[in-house]
RNA sequence: GCCCCCAUCGUCUAGCGGCCUAGGACUCCGCCCUUUCAAGGCGGCAGCGCGGGUUCGAAUCCCGUUGGGGGCACCA
């Protein structure tokens, strides 16, 4: 029995694309889907082609294309062709392969398996909806199929512009899809489409085909929402087999499940939920990111759920990927983040801190040395208290700043006037200040000397206003490592003025 | 309306006829640890949509049904 994923092909053969439209800014299903490509290539030793689908003038845009650039570049993600690394096929963008498609276009007509259409728009729409009053498909219903030379000769007459339309195979066709089985379209309820606009533009039903064709992929893994077309996509990559614009096996499919956002929607473009930029503004890491996408839909089995890319790709089989849609859940994204990033060196996380730092105005565009050493020095206090980055900003505040950290109108306030919180601060102030070294341990042992011993307070009602003092919040990373970083002279600074605001 | 896809805890999933009184993870709730919060440990709540078959035996196979999703563009 022939593999069902590689049938006579060699692991090393496998051909995959990746080709998004240049619109908008990019999404996480879009991610999810170039990861799973990404991996299924790698897992084979295959090649990954990177192809940039911008035949709509109207709405893509170079900005669209670089920040596609970049966000592969922040994850990590590197095609073994695509426009910027160059390849056998190149040019990977569509708008440049424009002389491509005009010859595959005239050998098609040629060979009559496209015809020019001249039915407007608004009489399609008019036959649309009668069809579906009627309880029949409502798709192209041929006819301008077969016109005569008078028929051509009066649409011109009046002007009219034809689109090329692809003629179908009367016959169903069927789709041995790697994540869902047999499936099998009844020729009824496919028609005829348009892969040439009335302006010469050439369609993506078109190009897709055509680049996959020419490119030689073999596995085609993309979103379930084009599994209702791919029998039109089959008909035409046999069509240029049959008139020799192409040759060799026609690519497998797999149709990947949705990614859905709130409310069972499938995630949109416009849906803030669904932005990269969202969640890396949120201090999620590139590892963290695309381990929790690549749950969505698969599994690398044995209660396991932490792994790196690579990990997946020696993993990864297609036809093990679960078909029904999943649901993004922020919450558990960010607790696998916040895995990755207790899981990272500490320097290496302190230097991703950096920039959620800067941004916030904690540090500034330039650290000093100082403040970078405080910040390494500090970088393992949070490191297991955060999920994302951008945590680190109030974690870490306090440390970088000589301003009075307890703002005037917080409710810490009305818990430093408590007399038991105004006896432990002026404790742990008359202990600091007479402290030889300031260290973290002689820091703990001098204040649970003065406030649980002498004052015979409980460690709670303690240490908490001194936090509060000192960090000017109820959380703080631990105290007596915190005041060891902090030093002794902003310490009592941060206590005396406490005391004053408590009066 | 027509066509297609999908269906296990709230969510992501394991399960591919007996190992399932259905396992893990996230969330939530307890307890432990503890200077706070986390992390970590222990424990708890919670699921095979429904109805028929097939079989000695069904979460697993088949049919139907219901529910959800998608497609039906001179967008991709």
């Amino acid at each position: 029995m022939t593999d069902v994923v590689l049938g006579d092909l060699a692991p090393a053969e496998v051909r995959v694309r990746f080709c998004p439209s240049p619109t908008g800014n990019p999404h996480v299903g879009l991610v999810r889907t170039a990861l799973f490509n990404w991996a299924f290539a790698r897992h084979y030793g295959g090649t990954s082609v990177f192809r940039i689908e911008d035949t709509d003038v109207a709405r893509d845009s170079e900005e669209s294309y670089l920040a596609l650039l970049e966000a592969f570049d922040w994850l990590g993600l590197r095609w073994d062709e695509g426009p910027e690394v160059g390849g056998p096929h190149a040019p990977y963008r569509q708008s440049l392969r424009g002389e491509i498609y005009t010859g595959v276009i005239d050998a098609l007509v040629k060979a009559g398996r496209v015809y020019p259409c001249y039915c407007t728009p608004a009489e399609l729409e008019q036959r649309r909806e009668a069809a579906r009053a009627a309880g029949r498909p409502s798709g192209y219903d041929g006819r301008c199929r077969q016109l005569s030379t008078a028929q051509v000769g009066a649409f011109r007459a009046e002007g009219r512009e034809p689109v090329l339309r692809f003629r179908m195979p009367d016959r169903a066709i069927s789709v041995q899809d790697l994540v869902r089985g047999l499936i099998t379209i009844e020729a009824d309820n496919v028609f005829d489409y348009v892969i040439v606009r009335a302006n010469g533009q050439p369609l993506y039903p078109l190009v897709n085909p055509v680049d996959d064709a020419l490119m030689g992929i073999t596995h085609v893994l993309r979103g379930e929402d084009l599994l209702s077309s791919t029998p039109r996509q089959i008909a035409l990559h046999e069509a240029l087999r049959e008139i020799g614009v192409a040759d060799g096996p026609l690519p497998r499919f797999g149709h990947l499940p949705f990614v859905m956002g709130e409310g069972n929607r499938k995630l949109s473009k416009r849906d803030p939920q669904s932005s990269l930029q969202h969640y890396r503004n949120r201090g999620f890491v590139p590892e963290g990111l695309l381990n929790y996408l690549a749950l969505l839909g698969w599994s690398i089995g044995e209660d396991r759920e932490i792994f790196t890319p690579e990990e997946m790709a020696a993993a990864f089989d297609v036809t093990r990927v679960n078909p029904n849609p999943a649901r993004f859940d922020p919450k558990k994204a960010e607790a696998i983040n916040g895995v990755w990033l207790r899981r990272l060196p500490t320097d290496e996380l302190a230097m991703r801190m950096v920039p959620f730092l800067q941004s916030a105005g904690v540090l500034p565009p330039s650290p000093s040395a100082d403040q970078l050493k405080v910040l390494r020095a500090a970088t393992p206090l949070v490191q297991e208290r955060m999920s994302v980055l951008a945590e680190a900003v109030d974690m870490l505040g306090f440390l970088f700043t000589d301003d009075n950290v307890l703002s005037p109108d917080s409710d810490g306030l009305t818990a430093i006037q408590a007399p038991e919180a105004r006896a432990a601060m002026g404790a742990a102030r008359d202990a600091l200040a007479e402290l030889p070294d300031w260290t973290a341990d002689s820091i703990e042992s001098a204040l649970r000397s003065a406030l649980v011993d002498g004052l015979g307070l409980k460690p709670k009602h303690a240490f908490g206003p001194v936090r509060l003092a000192v960090t000017g919040r109820r959380v703080s990373p631990p105290l007596f490592e915190s005041l060891a970083l902090l030093g002794r002279e902003r310490t009592l600074a941060r206590l005396d003025t406490a005391l004053a605001l408590a009066r």
